[in-house]
Parts: structure tokens; sequence; C-alpha cells
DNA sequence: AAGTGGTCTAGACCACGCG
DNA sequence: GCGTGGTCTAGACCACTTG
């Protein structure tokens, strides 16, 4: 059961990004969109909200909504898209190798950035992702295993994300980010193909469920020159 | 004139940041809120969602509105934040000197990343951030001159951000961002106290006005060990 | 003056969490 | 069952843009 409002949202996506709709166009008036999809105005006022926050669209007092052109190519980093999401869309041919799966007891750096006790279990992940053969990303992700009873090779090969999100069925609410640049570590030159870099992007993700309560801490390690991180803010006042 | 959820955001915010109302406590309840503020629901709600969408509170439906105590440091550098109110905030000691200062035709470049002709006249700014003794960051800022008749040499040591919106009265609508890192170009090395770093994070930004025209291209080049970017996302449908 | 989006109101029903 | 937030409606007035 979706939200009419979402409905719309969507369809109206669907419309711009298949150029039914076409960009710098002015969008149908609050006015004729309520007649045209027989909902109030508030509804109608929701979707074009949703789209005015995503890029998709700008209002303009008296004059109306126009279509943006900027979400062509380059926009799925930002946020939360996972790198499966985000290769599929970009249609570069990538994989996932797991080189480390296990339950272990948290030291102090992970006690203190995934809030668990001592005594608590985390399931520590490592993954290397290999796009056009040059293995570029090394990903180190770590669960509280008190949301995850259980993790396997195949679904790590996968997407973590969508068995967390369609399996266990956990709603994740929001995420902090944190991007730096570090010396690469000895664990960084084992893993990945890092010719003469000897720096790395390091992308520090806690994700939160829906709850407010903090279920994982990603690190996200990346070659330098392979790195592009590309984000769409409105003032926020 | 300011609307009154736009008051009742602010005047929340204020009373989380001061510990008045402490994190991790539950916010009263909508009907409460109402009724204190005396407005309807619906104004009510649109603080609420502003307030979640920035990251300070978290709604849980049927329990309530909870404070997120993630806001405490870190959290400026992401959105549109410049860097005047960045190290306002931070309290460090800052300074900007102002190193180019010219109108210029704009090469191939530029034209595309202005999206001018080569008839447009072209601000062009360069400036050292220096944070504690050390020059750190060199921004190159582009201006399209129809927007911006008039700049000098004292607006671009203080802020050209608050100039924009304050004296010429222009509404900024939205950013793209985007980070990358590169190999330092002699200019860098020229401006910055780089030491024995030969990377730098280089941040571009494309600046809109609220009637969808690109204002201004910027970018922003980091020394890579005092480069630190915080982003908060919510997951977006 | 007419049309647009921005704000505000009052009321209704629903789905969820908890006792 | 009660209180919570989520959705939807209908109507009103305002500020802004354009002809």
């Amino acid at each position: 059961m979706v939200s009419k409002y979402l409905a719309i949202y969507n369809e109206i996506i669907t419309k711009i990004e298949s150029g039914e709709i076409e960009s710098n166009t002015k969008l149908s008036s609050e006015n004729e969109l309520m007649k045209e999809y027989s909902v109030s105005r508030d509804t109608i006022r929701k979707s074009l909200n949703l789209l005015e926050q995503n890029g998709y669209i700008q209002k303009i007092k008296g004059k109306g909504s126009f279509v943006l052109d900027i979400n062509k190519f380059d926009f799925p980093v930002s946020g939360l898209t996972s790198f499966k999401e985000l290769s599929e869309k970009i249609g570069v041919k990538s994989s996932t190798i797991v080189k480390e799966l296990e339950l272990i007891k948290p030291d102090k750096f992970l006690m203190k950035q995934l809030n668990v006790s001592k005594d608590d279990e985390v399931w520590k992940v490592i993954r290397v992702r290999e796009i056009g053969d040059k293995k570029i990303i090394l990903d180190k992700d770590f669960f509280n295993k008190k949301f995850v009873p259980v993790l396997t090779k195949d679904i790590c090969e996968d997407s973590i994300f969508e068995y967390i999100e369609n399996e266990l069925g956990l709603r994740i609410g929001f995420a902090k980010k944190e991007i730096t640049v570090q010396q690469a570590t000895e664990e960084d030159k084992k893993y990945l193909d890092l010719e003469n870099y000897n720096m790395i992007v390091v992308v520090k993700n806690y994700i939160y469920l829906d709850d407010t309560s903090l279920f994982q801490y990603t690190e996200s390690r990346h070659r330098p020159d392979k790195f592009k991180f590309v984000d769409f803010a409105r003032r926020s006042y």
C-alpha cells in the first residue's frame, strides 16, 4: 500500500527520466495537477516538495514548477545508495570479493563506533570491490549481531543492504557520512591495486535504524583517482 | 516577516542546542505542541518535518518525536555553508588572502562550467584560506558579471556569500557539489603550504539561483590531511 | 486582473506502539 | 483502547509574476 503522494511523485519522476516531460520546461500547475490526478492540492504539494528536495524540479512563486536537467548522470553516489545499486545504474561490470566474514568481540575502537559493549558480538565483513578488473574499493562493514543474527558469504557477495531491508525487514532511518583522506595502510596495499598511490579516501558511514538505534558502521576505502562524490544541496534555513 | 512554522522550527532548534530540550528524550507530541504554540497541527508538522530533515529529531509512528544527539559538532561542512560561517562556528582563527581579482573573458572550460558565451564577462577571484597560520585551502571563484556588476577586494576578504545574499538580494536556490582527489598543480604548490603532499582534494560547486540560472562556479582545493566532509542523509524514496 | 506557489486552518480517517 | 504520527481533504488568504 503506497500513499498517493508517493505514487504521484514516482510517476512524475518516470515521466521526467523517460523524457516525456522535457527538462527546462514548466510542469503543470498545482491546480491542473489536482484535476489530473483527482486529489487535493495538499497531496500534489507533497509530491512536488519531494521532487524539489531531490533535485528534479525548482518551484518559483508566481511562475510555476520547472524541470531541472541536472539529474542526467553522475548523481547516484550521494545519499544512501549502495555499491550494487550504484554499479547497476552506471552499467559498469563490477564484482565483489569477500575477504573476511566472521563474528568477533569488539575492540575499543569498535565499541565506540558501534556503541556496543564488550560482551556483544559483532559481524565483521571485509570486501573488495573490483571495477573493470581493478581492485578499487575496500569495504569494511561491522554490524551488531543483535540486529543481524545470520550472515553468509552469498549475502555479502550480493547486497547486504537488500538483505537487511527486504529479508530482515529492518528500516533504515538516516545515516551520517564522513569523508577524509588518509595515508594508505598495509591492509589497503594488501587488498587493493593501489599502483603508486599512497593515500586513500575514507568514507565512514554510521547507519541508524528507524528507531534511532545505531545499526552499522562502515568504512569504504577508495583509491583516490577513482573516487567521486556528488551531492545535491538545497539551502536549509 | 517570517512564517510561523519557520519561527517554531528555529525556536525548537535553539532549545535543543542550548540543552533546554535534552537529546535522546521525547519531544512534546504534535497535539501538545499545537496547544503550546496555538497553531494548527499542519503548521507543527511542517516545523517537525524540517527538524527531521536536518537531523535534529527522528519521528517514530505511534511513539513520538525523539531528539537526536548527532549534531553536537562536526556538522557544518555539509550543505551550502560558507567558509566564513564555518570558521566562525568552529571558532578557529582563520583569515582570507585575496590573490587575484579581475574581470576576464571566459575560456572554453569556463564557458562550459558557467554556461556563458565568449562575449560575457566573468569575475575571477582567487583566494587563499589560512587556518592556524597554515595556507590550507585555495578557492577559485567565477561569477557571471551579469549577476554581480561590482566586486571589490574588501568584499572578497569578508564573505562574497553574504554580499550576494544581503547586498545584492540574490536568492540561492540549490547547488551541486562534486568531490574528487587530484594531483596537485603548480598553482596549488605556489599558493598553499602543501608540505609533502602531492595530492589535492577538489570540491567543485555549481551554485544556482532561485530562478534556476547558473550563477557561480567554485573550485575549493584542500590539503588532503585537513579536509573533512560530513553529511547527513535520510533515505529518500 | 488572473494565475501561480506559500502559508494556515479544521476536520477526518488510518496504521502503529504500548499497556 | 488510547495516544501517536501519517495521509488526505476543502477552503481561505497572501505574495509574487505576468499580461
